[in-house]
RNA sequence: GGAGAGCUGGCAGAGUGGUCGAAUGCGACAGUCUUGAAAACUGUUAUACCGCAAGGUAUCAGGGGUUCGAAUCCCUUGCUCUCCGCCA
């Protein structure tokens, strides 16, 4: 969340940074209210103090009727309140980040500026399949037994495509080791409050997240929800900054109201495995640290030999918490473009820069070595999507016999094996 | 899953109804002494919010209750530890 201090202080700025991104959060409520709150917590501050003064050692009868008046007071306002407080809160958590200031402004999500593009579209003599008629004529994945067992969007993933997901993992956990990066694997379950002070919004119609019931967690969309909420509440030394994680887990995502063509076979799905970079750095290093992430990104799908373009988000598109998102688009020969044409860019990671968002509502601080304490900045950044992953090595490597070539990098988690053929 | 014991400041640990936001020790920081260091001595040392300030409010795991007054009593949730059972 933003601090309430800088929206009363730069209240243009902060509606025209939500206009820019298409956020309809109400900031001039969020101000009054924030006003009541505070001339109602003044005033229980004051008969707070008025009672206290009297109940310091054993009060004559007089007084303690005095502060039985007094306490009747402040229960009046408490509930007053306590709803100002849960609705200021309410707002708080849906004003979106600021923007960097190299940021396209558009209010057209589809506008994401082109920074790179590394490769080039894959070629075929033959007319390619796409990876859900792969998938079929190898076997490789099962989506009517998933969605028998555990409803539509479910897939089991079989024979080497079930071993390309573990090779994928350890080519990816080894990039990000070598780089620097802890390994991890974290819960798939987290607790509401730990995604909401990280700006994700558990609740509402068009979540994305799946709530578990009776109790107060929810299934994680990502390990940065996890590695996130790692140190939430803690005061990290500067010393130790920054902070490089990476972390395995399964992510789980409602897509409400998300079918469509464009989403076929395993592109978009309620359940995937990911490696998700997370770190957390001081305000002067945040910038060249969301540069790394980027790298990473790339250095892993040009070891796959996948291509793929870098887009910079434009406003319209930025997530609430970032601000500044680059995301990978990779080719995928197998989806098609709005106008039925195969092949298309598809999204196959993102990283983004949350700057101090995210520790401001979660907690976390980092100590410098005045001894100050400043709140820290956090960045995100897919290392590996499983599922896209698989997309665009069945799609960009598949032969003219429907074969599919094993990227060279990572043969070795496979005994050696070079493609996947029919049986 | 059963039975029991706990949860207090950076850590250890006192405090069982009234100047307690909390003794004491350790640690940390600053100073004195010293050529320098150690030791010793002196002082400082939780967080958030309100306020120009003086100062005020809240916080002793979370929530609720009893009371004029709660770290202290009651209820409840969570967590930790010990023992038993079960299990990959």
């Amino acid at each position: 969340m933003l601090d309430i201090k800088f929206i009363i202080e730069n209240q243009e700025l902060v509606k025209q940074n939500c206009i820019n991104r298409l956020s309809k959060v109400d900031v001039d409520l969020l101000l009054s209210k924030y006003e009541e709150r505070l001339s109602i917590l003044k005033k229980i501050e004051l008969l707070q103090a008025e009672r206290n003064k009297n109940s310091k050692t054993k009060p004559t009868l007089e007084i303690i009727e005095e502060i039985k008046k007094k306490n009747l007071e402040i229960e009046e306002l408490q509930p007053k309140l306590n709803i100002l407080e849960s609705e200021v809160r309410e707002l708080l958590l849906q004003v979106p980040n600021m923007t960097h200031k190299d940021v396209f402004v558009s209010f057209n999500e589809d506008e994401n500026p082109v920074l790179e593009i590394c490769g080039e579209p894959t070629k075929f003599d033959f007319i390619p399949k796409d990876h859900v008629e792969l998938a079929e004529s190898l076997d490789l994945i099962d989506f009517d037994r998933g969605t028998k067992v555990a409803g539509a969007k479910f897939y089991y993933l079989k024979n080497e495509l079930a071993l390309l997901e573990f090779a994928l993992t350890q080519y990816a956990l080894e990039v990000c080791v070598n780089r620097g990066f802890t390994p991890f694997v974290t819960p798939d379950l987290a607790k509401k409050e730990i995604l909401e002070g990280l700006g994700f919004q558990p609740r509402g119609e068009s979540t994305q997240i799946y709530s578990i019931e009776n109790s107060d967690l929810c299934l994680v969309g990502t390990a940065e929800i996890t590695m996130g909420g790692y140190h939430a509440n803690e005061v990290l030394d500067e010393k130790i900054l920054p902070l490089k994680y990476a972390a395995v887990s399964h992510c789980f995502r409602t897509e409400a109201g998300a079918a469509s063509k464009f989403s076929k076979g395993i592109f978009r799905v309620h359940q995937f495995s990911k490696i998700e970079m997370f770190a957390y750095t001081t305000p002067e290093t945040s910038e060249s640290i969301h540069k790394e992430l980027l790298e990473i990104e790339k250095e892993i799908f040009k070891g796959l030999k996948i291509p793929f373009r870098v887009i910079d988000h434009c406003t319209a598109d930025l997530g609430g918490p970032s601000i500044r998102t680059y995301d990978l688009e990779a080719w995928m020969p197998g989806k098609p473009k709005s106008d039925g044409v195969m092949g298309n860019w598809g999204e196959i990671t993102s990283t983004s820069n949350c700057t101090d968002f995210q520790a401001r509502g979660l907690n976390i601080k980092y100590k410098k070595e005045d001894g100050s304490k400043e709140f820290i900045h956090t960045l995100n950044g897919t290392a590996i999507s499983m599922a896209r992953a698989l997309i665009c090595i069945m799609e960009n490597n598949q032969t003219k016999d429907g074969e599919i070539i094993i990227p060279e990098v990572l043969r070795k988690y496979l005994n050696g094996r070079e493609k996947i053929s029919r049986k």
